[in-house]
DNA sequence: AAGGGCACTTAATGTAGGTTAAGAAATTAT
DNA sequence: ATAATTTCTTAACCTACATTAAGTGCCCTT
């Protein structure tokens, strides 16, 4: 069965006439490495479903210095969420960062499922609520842990994406410059 | 009209049936400052509306120091969304800071009004999208803004607040500790 | 295979914010 | 009112991490 149908039926379950009208409101899509998909100061219309690869999401200050927001792989969803519900522009760019095959929502027919399948909304709220609750565990290490503790979470929680995706990106996640995770990783490997 | 009533009404709107039966799932009480409604280890089995007063969550790292992860005065939701959902020990404490009015939903009431009133799982995504942003808003400034931008911010965002909550539970939302704020409003005052 | 970028490392120096400690001011309790 | 606690301030000193800068390795592209 296909990864956004197994994913949905982890919290509610669809019947097939439920499923194929779903899925008639989705579009996928490949998408080679380095593609952005969303840019910062543009209205985030859809919402996207990784089905392989890796994608992540960022934003830059002072037009300089990126910052992590978020990496997704298979079977994460990801956006911007800021955008797409006020539907003002945003701060996000969505980048991918190992060629990927990405199931595309737009709002417009996400709005429609929520009327023909409300059980699709409670599958949102459910979806929200959880990352809602990784934010908030994300936010609370960035105030009490030290970077290499806050490192060591990632290690646990994401271990593909180490040997994965570039170090700096996941400097930027855990919140330092990448010459300090360098430092700090020469000092872990030590021990 | 009540304001648990008017808050769900921004979002979705019900019939005077739902209203009644909404509010006959919900039990409103008051509370003296300095209350625990909530405590780190128990599993979180309500979630809290403000009708009046102000509450805060926060948790205690190394039993010593605390973490404020929000305020919540009028108008205002707040629970322990991790324990909550998992139904698992949390880590978060509630306290009220000033006398309240609280409107309190239990979880097996909230679950029995999805099913009776849908439109709820609507308005309850809608919530859960909308502290979705904001924690993703300060997850980010706390990785690049300077804690006096992110002050300044607080300022703007949460005027009435600074006032009636002690500063140091302000330095410690803001993510410094108490002696830094002081020295750093002081700093500000002279400006 | 050579060249040009990225990504990573190392090291010197700088700084935002932490720690410790002690006293002053403001609340709260008696 | 007075004592007791909690909150806030100030100041000296400390550290985790940032900045700058230079050098190394390695994937790309042609």
């Amino acid at each position: 069965m296909l990864k956004v149908l197994q994913n949905i039926a982890k919290h509610v379950s669809l019947t097939k006439e439920e499923e194929a009208l779903f899925l008639s409101k989705t579009e996928t899509k490949q998408f080679k490495a380095k593609t952005i998909l969303l840019s910062a100061g543009e209205v985030a219309t859809c919402t996207y479903f990784v089905n392989s690869g890796i994608l992540r999401s960022f934003n830059i200050n002072d037009n300089i210095i990126e910052h992590v927001l978020h990496f997704a792989c298979e079977g994460w969803w990801i956006g911007d969420m800021y955008s797409y519900i006020s539907e003002k522009p945003g701060n996000l760019f969505i980048e991918v960062l190992e060629d990927a095959e990405v199931v595309i929502i737009t709002k417009e027919n996400q709005q429609q499922l929520y009327q023909e399948i409300p059980k699709l909304e409670r599958f949102f709220r459910i979806l929200a609520e959880n990352s809602l609750v990784s934010h908030q565990e994300r936010l609370m290490d960035n105030l009490s842990l030290t970077a290499e503790e806050r490192f060591e979470k990632f290690c646990s929680k994401y271990p593909t994406l180490i040997q994965k995706v570039p170090q700096k990106h996941i400097a930027s996640y855990i919140g330092v410059t990448p010459e300090f995770f360098s430092k700090m990783k020469a000092r872990l490997l030590k021990k």
